[in-house]
DNA sequence: CAGATATTTTTAACCGGTTACAAACCGAAA
DNA sequence: TTTCGGTTTGTAACCGGTTAAAAATATCTG
């Protein structure tokens, strides 16, 4: 049965004895209609609540005014802010945003995909999951570049497709903002706790944590580099066990994320250590999780509402056919909390 | 310009050498139409790639095979949670799940259901929000109202309208799982920091917990229930500040939400007592963040997938007509962590 | 093999809007 | 009054699928 009846811009124009061309001039604003034409129309588009059908406008404008996004788990809150800002202002130009879950399975990225040039999106916003993977595997990579062929994708991240537009953060500026506070306080044992090694965002990181380490005449020490496989809070925990059972355990951890931050602080704490006082942490994301521990975490911060305006700006000019840039990279900074804290020497 | 011109299945008939009625039987997997045919028409609609136009498709059937769904922000977990469940159930059924964040705005649930009817929504679930509300704000219930006359309207939660299907989880027995657990472990003064009180989960778990309470021959102490405004952690901090200011403070805080309860630790932690030595805490929601604190917090926990299944079939079910239960309650269980402690007498 | 029946295929209307183009209208100038 | 240009309105085609009904074709009977 589904839905009862609805009225359609035949009655509406029927009702007010007028033709459908004129309601629908009216209803989209346009100009060039008598006022006192305008004004019966409207009375009667009131009296029945009339909303014109989005799915008959979409087919003959031939545009779905849709724009699909795909992250892998929105319970992750970094995903979560990133669809909040862009679902806002998509709505703020008349856009409906929808998000996929993908749990970074390629059968279902692939098959979302499909479903989205079905619905006739008109772009694609690709965040995280396999368009983090180096290298891309290879069937995404071919259903991805099909498709960039026909509408524009925006990947939020780092991948190479020459064919997309990219938005991404300047994860080595934040890592260097992270190991210059820490050197700064007087750390020289730092340790670095990243997740997936074939992850762009980790590649970037630990370039950039051996170059600042450098800078600043630090060792690095291959077993402060330890790398925890995913990225939450136990691998955090377990990683940071094994820093702990060093014969010279780091000063300071730098976690790749604020879950993984969050775990390491229970392995500290665990072992009857102390934060800040025995080991400095700094996490990357500066999520809410980092005001929920005891002591709240330093952490990179991201400017979400910029990162989800340059996302829907890009995916809009694109669709748009303007030209824009194709290469888009967001500044980080370092949120001071309490989780760091200066070493004599 | 957006798009290249898409193919059509006009195209496909073209070249197949058969008529569009033959290629949408094919491609809608009817029966009734010879192998070779199908055959021949299968390649080309591989060779182009071809996908059909959920657009025209939903012009044609006058069904939008989309569902709708309202929450205030999904950054948080809860919500996240639940959009999570619902959205992959969605896919599996074929239906496409559209979220927009009202963050309990009037104004924008309101825009937001327009541009959902526009859309042609089959079915609209709405968690949270001005829902959660009594009484519900006047204009909010006769936009809902006058929706649910049209279309199936899904309340995850309680709420007084009787054209609504409604599937809420039973907070009571939570708090009462909640406050036998204390009871249990010895506690006679115990405590309940929660949110603002015109939420219908605030008033049931509020009565709830008076009830337990009366039922295990343990005092209600006034000042030991607690408005804290805001569901945020902020707010429980400040709640368990005023609670541990009293003369004889409780030795047991159960937290509307994990959010304050987190908070509550927070504020215990700082003012130089230990969780669960000196005072103990529950939560509700049972959300990746008790798992976060040190100690992990104990909650009540939630069956999410069971949550969105109910929400998802009782949509589907209403689309299609059929019989629904028009009020589910969902159970809830304790997930007993390391926040609580036997007390001695 | 004719005739009846069952299966496959095509034709064409329909879903509900938008918009190019034609027609009607209106006031001003000739 | 006629003519002209500009504004307002209507007609009808179109967007890309689905599907009822008609037509064509295949299969079965006696």
């Amino acid at each position: 049965m589904a839905v009862q009846k609805e009225i359609t811009i035949y009655d509406i124009a029927r009702e007010a004895g007028v033709s459908t061309a004129t309601v629908s001039r009216i209803l989209s604003n346009t100009t060039g209609v008598k006022q006192d034409k305008r004004n019966r129309v409207q009375a009667i588009v009131d009296k029945y609540n009339f909303k014109p059908s989005a799915i008959a406008r979409g087919l003959s404008e031939t545009r779905s005014k849709v724009i699909g996004m795909l992250c892998p788990d929105v319970r992750n809150a970094y995903y979560a802010n990133i669809f909040m800002e862009c679902e806002r202002l998509a709505f703020e130009k008349d856009y409906t945003l929808v998000l996929n879950n993908t749990f970074t399975r390629e059968s279902l990225e692939v098959a979302f995909i499909e479903k989205l040039i079905e619905q006739r999106v008109e772009s694609l916003i690709v965040c995280g999951g396999l368009a983090d993977w180096r290298p891309l595997p290879p069937r995404y990579r071919e259903t991805l570049s099909r498709f960039a062929k026909r509408i524009p994708v925006v990947i939020a991240g780092k991948c190479d497709m020459e064919n997309c537009y990219q938005v991404c953060l300047n994860h080595a500026e934040g890592m260097r903002l992270a190991v210059k506070h820490l050197a700064t306080l007087g750390h020289k044992r730092i340790a670095f706790l990243h997740g997936y090694s074939f992850i762009y965002q980790t590649q970037d990181k630990l370039a950039a944590f051996r170059l600042t380490m450098e800078e600043e005449n630090l060792p690095t020490r291959d077993e402060y580099i330890v790398d925890a496989g995913e990225f939450n809070e136990q691998s955090g925990l377990m990683g940071m066990k094994r820093l702990l059972s060093l014969t010279e355990p780091p000063t300071a951890v730098i976690a790749t994320n604020d879950l993984m931050a969050a775990g390491a602080l229970q392995a500290i704490l665990r072992l009857g250590y102390a934060v800040p006082n025995d080991i400095s942490i700094v996490g990357f994301d500066d999520s809410l999780i980092t005001d929920l521990t005891e002591p709240h975490i330093s952490s990179v911060h991201y400017d979400y509402a910029l990162y989800g305006k340059m996302l829907i700006d890009t995916a809009l000019l694109a669709i748009d056919g303007q030209e824009c840039e194709r290469f888009t990279m967001l500044p980080t900074s370092l949120t001071v909390k309490e989780s760091c804290r200066k070493i004599e020497a």
